[in-house]
DNA sequence: AACACATCTGTAAATGTTTTCATCGTGGCC
DNA sequence: GGCCACGATGAAAACATTTACAGATGTGTT
């Protein structure tokens, strides 16, 4: 037997109001400001609610009081490791001020992150969060004159217009090139990810060249690989330069599922980690660390970054008066495990 | 300088209208049924919402036409490997079709996905989803109470009443010990999920404790293992038994998490996968093809999941009268790679 | 007893759309 | 020319709540 699909009419807070003989003005108060109204009148409607199955409308109080109690979060896909679990902090933590996620993905798209950032802002959302930097201009003109209170999370930059809660990419980029050359590497393959609408690889690269550049290095064209997010391919596109040509001594991966790829690959072709070739990775990934051995890394804050992100935006939204000057550059980490060894001195 | 914040009043439809010298009505009839208007003056609107930036308001909306474009979908976890996956294909077909996607994770609570079915009823959404079949009476009821249209997914068994899209979690389990036993295997080490409000796991470990009994073998309590979905804690678990007792020719993991957990716990004790000991998983995560050597499993089809249940959701959103009796079965597949090996003939 | 004051509740306006029904042209057809 | 059908548009009601303001009730003070 199927479930019945009537629509008919729900109650409303009419109904509540007559059942507990009270006027709508007092149900609408006893929950949005319970504490204001008296006890025994409290009870009844309590009960009022209880017998009719009442749910509140939020939808419709969004237009009045012009709030809809929806956080809108636009990413670039969901389907990411770390990401997701930013996102599972985010959304405990609304969930604890009562709110709830709009999520949408654009796939790394920018033109596609306007429509969405439209799409939401038709729903009303109470704040905004975009990954990254940098968006069309369109994009953040649309947030702004709809006075969507909103933040840039993920990578961070002083000194910018909007709140942004993050680390700095280009830091980590930076943090990991310089533990392999403390360790004497010198011939590095650098294995990054993909940059379009993607300002986080970006740094990220920049970060380790510029360590690179420092060190009085040049790093050739044939080390430098874009690699897609994806073990599989990034195994495949690293197993193939390691098969043919004179083999680095390290690799230094975009990210943990990049640097995965690489220690994958070096198996595939008996190559030892660390023994043959050191890999060093950037996020810290839950599993990274089960690695065989274990994976040495940059450990990005991606819960810290969900909550504060949280924090921020609730408090933009419940003081909209203020003006914070919020910028978050959360600290990153050097993990050192087992995939990372010092090179032999030269004979 | 900081952004504006000035929640100044928005453009209304009727700032359009009268921009464009129309009625209301016919703004409205622009957006929702662009057709039934003439071109010019489709045209002279156009240029209104242009200048004046106007942006629909469909929380409103909801209220008279009982319609938000927001799509409900309550999730143990985001942040889970391959649930994301099916996240993914999900927003992108909702997407498509110009709707939002409304999450909300429980944690493994199934008193918690209780509070969050009210607060995504309050916002009104026009369908939702739930994982797994197992729910409070009064999460379900409340659904039904709302007639919100909704579907179960991931999990799968014929006669339901309500609408699901999944797979035979119990198949699954079955399909890997029997690929096991096939393979000679007859002391298997069994590593499943936890249980808890979390009937996809309990079946995987029914069908395989089905198998075995069908094959009439007993398994031993020191043979069943209660993983957590972590890597690294998985890992930790089995090497200690691998570490301690006899070892088992086997281990059926119930899902690619805890496979590559066991991998790695084999892998650290110096124990070769699969010479020494076979391992097979339940998912074909991204990132299980590439392991070294390949983890074989069974493939969970998740992204068809994703997609099924958006076209059913949006289905029964948009023809609320038709009684179709949504059931699928998505079909799971053996995905033989390298980490299971026949036993040795007895010498 | 009169009054100030505080606490609680009701009245009614306001919110921004959608939708129903009516109206107004326009052109075809008898 | 009168009638009808049709397509495009407008007027106004309806939607379910919140909130400003006013009224009612009770309490303590002089």
């Amino acid at each position: 037997m199927a479930r019945s699909r009537k629509r008919e009419r729900l109650p409303g807070i009419v109904d509540v109001a007559s059942r507990a003989r009270v006027s709508p003005a007092t149900v609408s108060r006893y929950f949005n400001n319970p504490e204001v109204v008296r006890r025994p009148t409290r009870e009844r409607i309590r009960k009022a609610v209880d017998e009719l199955g009442y749910v509140r409308n939020r939808a419709v109080g969004s237009m009045v009081s012009g709030t809809t109690g929806c956080v809108g979060l636009v990413v670039p896909t969901i389907d990411n490791a770390i990401f997701s679990e930013m996102l599972q902090t985010f959304s405990s933590a609304l969930a604890i001020h009562g709110r709830t996620m709009l999520i949408a993905a654009h796939g790394y798209d920018l033109a596609r992150e306007t429509v969405l950032v439209r799409s939401l802002s038709e729903q009303r959302v109470d704040a905004l969060a975009l990954i990254g930097l940098e968006h069309r201009r369109e994009t953040l003109m649309q947030i702004e004159r709809q006075g969507i209170p909103a933040a840039l999370l993920w990578n961070y930059r002083p000194g910018r217009d909007w709140p942004c809660i993050g680390f700095d990419n280009e830091l980590a980029g930076r943090m990991a090139a310089e533990h392999l050359l403390a360790l004497g590497h010198r011939d590095i393959l650098f294995a990054t990810g993909e940059e379009r609408s993607n300002d986080r690889a970006a740094g990220r690269r920049k970060g380790a060249m510029d360590a690179m550049r420092d060190a009085g290095l040049a790093v050739p064209e044939r080390r430098r690989f874009v690699c897609p997010y994806d073990i599989q391919m990034s195994k495949e596109m690293i197993a193939r330069d390691l098969r043919n040509g004179v083999r680095p001594s390290a690799i230094l991966a975009g990210n943990d599922v990049i640097a995965q790829g690489a220690i994958f690959a070096a198996s595939s072709l008996g190559i030892r980690v660390p023994d043959d070739i050191s890999v060093i990775g950037i996020g810290d990934f839950r599993g990274s660390s089960a690695f065989e051995p274990g994976l040495t890394t940059v450990r990005i804050p991606a819960r810290r970054i969900g909550q504060l992100a949280a924090d921020v935006l609730i408090e933009m939204i419940d003081w909209p008066e203020a003006d914070f000057h919020h910028e978050h550059c959360c600290p990153l980490e050097l993990i050192v495990r087992g995939t990372c060894k010092a090179v032999e001195p030269a004979v």
